[in-house]
DNA sequence: CTGTTAGCGCCTTCAA
DNA sequence: TTGAAGGCGCTAACAG
């Protein structure tokens, strides 16, 4: 009943646990005749390698660290996170990996040295990170490591939320404000960058306030916004989750949403859009996160940026 | 650079590798003299065993499977299940293991046996199970699965549920209708059966109608309520993606919530519940998926059922 | 292209 | 209580 191992393998083939192991790890070369018997004394047996007993002989490790970096102990409940780590523990299955989820604080390096000690840890994903942090990566961690986010696989968030500022503008609004990412990601850049050219480009103000992806400080920003700038009569945000807080914001104020200020997300997270109709813009965030995995593991990266469309709805 | 392994532990201890592993691996006798070399020769050798290593010698797995059963494909995008998921990946990390998640079908015991054959797989964690798939586990998983639901670790929905349904009754509904769960799963008899109780109790008429955990399945649900019995003043689900549907299938036929029909739901999850002010209940996934991580890995299971409180907003 | 020989790092009988 | 020896199952360097 125990399954058999690479020496029966072998000796049912003929040849040496060497050559099995060169024929069925596919590392080495082989002669297509003991390739062949291999093979079929392997199917013949139902060998299944071990794949513990394979990490170890290799010195790899047996899990995915997927590391985010944020100052909130709470980051690793945040949905982003939850549905990339979700993500890539389906992703791993046929390797015979697991994924392990870890916050790490915003000066990471120390941790990441940690990290990079640990020889359970066969690659790394790291996410909100900054362009310091991916330069400075401990040597033991280069060529393993995949960052989901700026300067890594992400979602084309630029485009996703130019396509909704043109939305906006098209519509006919021409004071529009942003609700940007928090100043220490990297991947705050990009759509701040989208909202510069496009408001330098229209010739309208620029209205930004940051925020942290929470729907507190969405609020909390909408406040700030109708302060700041009353006459706002749109208001784009990085995410879904900043977008409710500020539609929460704005019906506390007794602010008709769209026809005074129109709102949009970025995210398009199935249940939390679909309720209050927010317009958003998608964001492919399984794809992502499994191929940031693929990438870890050596894999070619076959695409960096992932589109995103904008998903009209009640909100803009 | 390289870390130490235990061969350079045994020699600054002056004890051979046998002991030196029975100490650190707190498995075996040592004598005391023995037993503080060892432990101080390792802390000054900075020693870290080797995960793998020491899972290979065990004949243990590296990984923890989160199995979950279900007819839908996409129920790994699930909230539900991506929260678990990520809370094992973070609970599991100190023991260097990780987290694989795989879809069961319904007929999952064939898959099981496949699940007990894979030797990377130190402990199951089950959740959609019904009672027959507990009661007939492979023999080979015997004692490294937990399960996550009826019969496992889980929230106590009935509770939740129950004082849900009776702040409807306190508020005056009189024609209570409830969407539950789907008949192959163990986890929806409970809320079913404080439904029953509470409505026979009550002298209420019964009306149930059957759901999925999905919005859509809500939304349809709705519908169904309202043709069937059209004076229905409430509804209750078991989900709060259950009550969001049933809300857009209320908003659709044009009737207002709470004053025609109040609606609650079951989860709180964070930022589906805050938008539409849904009536709901807590539900601790995290601590839970975490218990049942550790139950698996053989922990003794400090507490089987989680508690579950109502939370009162607008719909309800 | 192939087999032999050593490991990978730890655990676990077994005899002392 | 201890050490020696032999695995756990597979891979990699090295002759041949």
């Amino acid at each position: 009943m125990t399954s058999p191992d690479l020496a029966a393998v072998a000796r049912r083939a003929g040849v040496s646990a060497a050559t099995a192991s060169r024929v069925l790890s596919g590392r080495g070369p082989a002669s297509t005749a003991s390739r062949d018997a291999v093979r079929r004394a392997a199917t013949e047996l139902g060998y299944v390698p071990h794949p513990v007993a394979r990490r170890l002989a290799r010195g790899a490790g047996t899990r995915i660290l997927f590391a985010v970096r944020d100052r909130r102990a709470g980051i690793l409940h945040d949905p982003y996170v939850t549905r990339a780590a979700a993500a890539m523990a389906a992703a791993v299955d046929p390797d015979g990996l697991g994924v392990t989820l870890r916050r790490l604080p915003l000066a990471a390096t120390a941790a990441l040295e940690t990290i990079a000690a640990d020889r359970s840890v066969a690659a790394v994903v790291l996410a909100g990170h900054d362009r310091d942090l991916l330069e400075h990566l401990p040597t033991g961690l280069r060529g393993r490591t995949a960052a989901i986010g700026a300067g890594g696989t992400d979602v084309d968030s630029a485009a996703g939320i130019g396509a909704l500022l043109r939305h906006l503008h098209d519509t006919g609004r021409r004071r529009i404000a942003l609700v940007s990412g928090p100043r220490w990601l990297a991947a705050s850049g990009a759509p701040l960058r989208a909202y510069t050219e496009l408001t330098r480009a229209a010739g309208l103000p620029s209205r930004v306030v940051a925020g942290d992806f929470t729907a507190e400080r969405g609020r909390a920003a909408a406040v700030t916004v109708l302060r700041r700038w009353p006459d706002t009569d749109a208001i784009a945000t990085v995410s879904d989750a900043t977008a409710l807080g500020v539609l929460l914001g704005l019906a506390a104020a007794g602010i008709r949403v769209p026809q005074d200020i129109a709102v949009t997300g970025f995210d398009d997270i199935p249940l939390v859009s679909a309720y209050p109709g927010l317009s958003t813009a998608t964001h492919p965030v399984e794809p992502i996160a499994q191929a940031a995995a693929r990438a870890a593991l050596g894999a070619p990266a076959p695409q960096r940026l992932f589109p995103s469309h904008p998903v009209l709805r009640a909100t803009a």
